[in-house]
DNA sequence: GTCTATAAGGAGATAGAC
DNA sequence: GTCTATCTCCTTATAGAC
């Protein structure tokens, strides 16, 4: 399916560049609509003002967090396979995360989450606690079926999603994107983690 | 002991205070001098520009993260008791880190480890590292002394460290500090890991 | 939807008097 | 060390023609 690359999602994706690597506050108009190919006022056919895009990004990363909604049926089907459902279900959580897109999500909310702007209420926190919520459930059902040791799967949670997301944040700095490098690492703390629940 | 605050340190507080809440670029020099409480052209008598304010306070940062140095030999001794060990030394590092300075020095290299500084080189990544290496050190002994379990030490000082950063990342957007709650999920988190290495 | 033109003020930085 | 005065450029945003 092509991609709709009218002017506004232009003024977007060009936008998420500058406001990413060079915040919201470095960036200017000028900056921005010299890169789309338009003059200044030009922009102001697309939005309102300067921060109305950058609400219309954060508002773009809040609806693109990832939910329950993406563990499929063939996924479920290993909860009883606890390590394994947790290497494969991490190797497509960092497979979504790893793209240029959500990369440069993450740097702006990680840049702009202390900036008050009306409306718009997303940081580093949220991001992970919707990922502390959703292995909340898993080790819950994982602990119900007896798969793993009894315990809070809260506890369970955040003990394996903490190093998961420091280990992304690690990587947000560097250039190149070396996925297997990553998954290596995750994979190495599943097994780690693994070992402390397994019954 | 009196704290010493001639204008230089003032200008360096009030542009801390600034850039760790509106970043480098969005801050003024016309708000710093404002602040202080005098003229723009009187901020270029101790700094000669606004971006050689920001160079001195990372300079600053990285003068004033924790080292082994702050390990006592009080501390040492109780390495034969990991578990107390663990607890007592993270309760300082988390005293440490939760002044008011230093949780501005951490929003200040969050916000601004992306842009490029000549000749300073601060990102979340330095400081995370910084901990690992010396838990390593701490794990590696524990395990020559058979305290622990045996093991790759940098991969204990990983899982110990990677939760206690997050944390701390946590909590470092929240306004009220509330030191108790930061401690006792450390020692919830300690209680977790102890098990993943008593013998 | 994009252009030109322009407003109205803010930015960082310097010169020179006191 | 701090002040006044000033320079030059950049900032967001609007009005109105095409």
């Amino acid at each position: 399916m092509p991609r709709k690359t009218n002017t506004r999602n232009k003024i977007k994706n060009v936008a998420l560049d500058l406001f990413s690597t060079l915040g919201f506050a470095g960036t200017s108009v000028r900056q921005i609509s010299g890169t789309v190919g338009i003059r200044e006022s030009g922009i102001y056919n697309h939005f309102s003002s300067k921060e109305n895009i950058l609400k219309v990004l954060l508002d773009d990363v809040k609806n693109s967090t990832i939910g329950v909604e993406i563990i499929t049926d063939e996924l479920l089907n290993k909860l009883s396979k606890p390590q394994i459902f947790m290497k494969e279900f991490v190797q497509i959580l960092i497979k979504r995360w790893n793209t240029k897109k959500q990369k440069k999500y993450l740097r702006l909310v990680l840049i702009e989450q202390f900036r008050e702007i009306k409306g718009v209420n997303v940081s580093l926190n949220l991001l992970v606690d919707e990922s502390i919520n959703i292995w909340s459930l898993i080790f819950s059902e994982m602990i119900n079926f007896r798969y793993i040791k009894k315990g809070d799967p809260k506890v369970y949670a955040e003990e394996f999603v903490y190093p998961i997301f420091m280990i992304r944040l690690q990587y947000l700095v560097e250039e190149k994107v070396d996925l297997e490098k990553i998954l290596e690492k995750c994979d190495s703390h599943i097994d780690y983690f693994w070992n402390s629940i397994k019954r």
